[in-house]
DNA sequence: CAGAATACCTGCGGGC
DNA sequence: TGCCCGCAGGTATTCT
């Protein structure tokens, strides 16, 4: 999906629009998403108003009286605003939430791996409540990863993109990391020095900030609120460059599974150390 | 318990 | 043109 830049970019997006405005229609064309969206969602979110948004992982988080709203994009999920009548819903725009400024907030979704879910504001959901640390907080540091990497013989790769350790880090993300900080991906990520740790965090950190001031990245599917696509894909660096020069040494980016999702890396640049290429 | 495989769903591009 | 296959940004759940 979106990944947390994309959905950080969304919640910026759409929350000037409804704040403090308060819900008078939900209008839900399909409820079966990963889950279904609770049958009784407009009964309880019809007259509620929105006090907050907040972003949690790849979780977006609106925050009514009573009620908090649970969004996941999945793979496809597009959030759009419109201001004024907006265009007749086709096949894959699910729900549509309706504010007293005559805002709609439009919820699409083809592939409908995304989440539409409620959870009474005093409640800890449990999708939630065992999500890891924000990549972008302080709590996100070397000495933390460096902890919880101590056992894993995961690969580095997958460990990043286990949400139980860092949130909102998926396979983009974790590509184009590993690759900036020079790390063969398929290493357990208990072999990782101190260093190439504290290297890697800086690099997440450093790529999310500079996605999510791009708007993101859309590969195919990825709108922001206003219906545009985001720009980073063109600073991607290794991400979908299968078979085309490294950025830095020009040797043939290369792909391999990792944990079922493709991995593109410079044999080269993420040596690791084990070998030096000739030349 | 950790780690790997599976499941959910639609759309698209490539090969034939 | 059309069919079939594999692949796609995610992650909870089930398996080994």
């Amino acid at each position: 999906m979106p990944e947390l830049p994309e959905v950080e970019t969304t919640l910026r997006g759409i929350a000037p629009y409804i704040q403090h405005q308060i819900i008078t229609d939900v209008i839900v064309r399909k409820h079966q998403l990963r889950w279904p969206i609770p049958t009784n969602i407009k009964q309880l979110l019809v007259g509620q108003s929105i006090l907050d948004l907040q972003r949690r992982g790849k979780y977006l988080l609106l925050q009514t009286e009573q009620h908090i709203v649970i969004i996941h994009l999945g793979m496809s999920g597009v959030l759009r605003i419109f201001t004024s009548e907006p265009p007749k819903a086709d096949k894959h725009d699910h729900v549509d939430i309706l504010f007293n400024n005559n805002t709609i907030l439009r919820f699409t979704d083809p592939r409908r791996f995304g989440a539409l879910l409620l959870m009474h504001k005093n409640s800890e959901h449990t999708l939630l409540k065992n999500l890891g640390v924000e990549p972008l907080s302080k709590n996100f540091n070397a000495k933390y990863l460096w902890s919880k990497a101590r056992n894993k013989k995961v690969s580095i790769k997958s460990f990043l993109m286990n949400h139980h350790i860092v949130t909102g880090i998926g396979n983009i993300y974790a590509t184009e990391a590993l690759f900036a900080a020079k790390i063969d991906p398929t290493i357990p990520a208990k072999s990782l020095t101190f260093i190439q740790i504290k290297v890697l965090v800086k690099h997440i950190k450093k790529i999310l900030q500079k996605a999510i001031k791009r708007g993101g990245t859309t590969l195919k599917d990825f709108l922001n609120s206003n219906g545009k696509p985001g720009y980073f894909s063109n600073h991607l660096k290794v991400y979908g460059r299968e078979g085309l020069p490294c950025v830095i040494c020009n040797t043939t980016i290369q792909t391999k599974k990792i944990g079922q999702r493709t991995t593109a890396y410079c044999k080269r640049c993420q040596a690791n150390g084990r070998q030096k290429v000739k030349g």
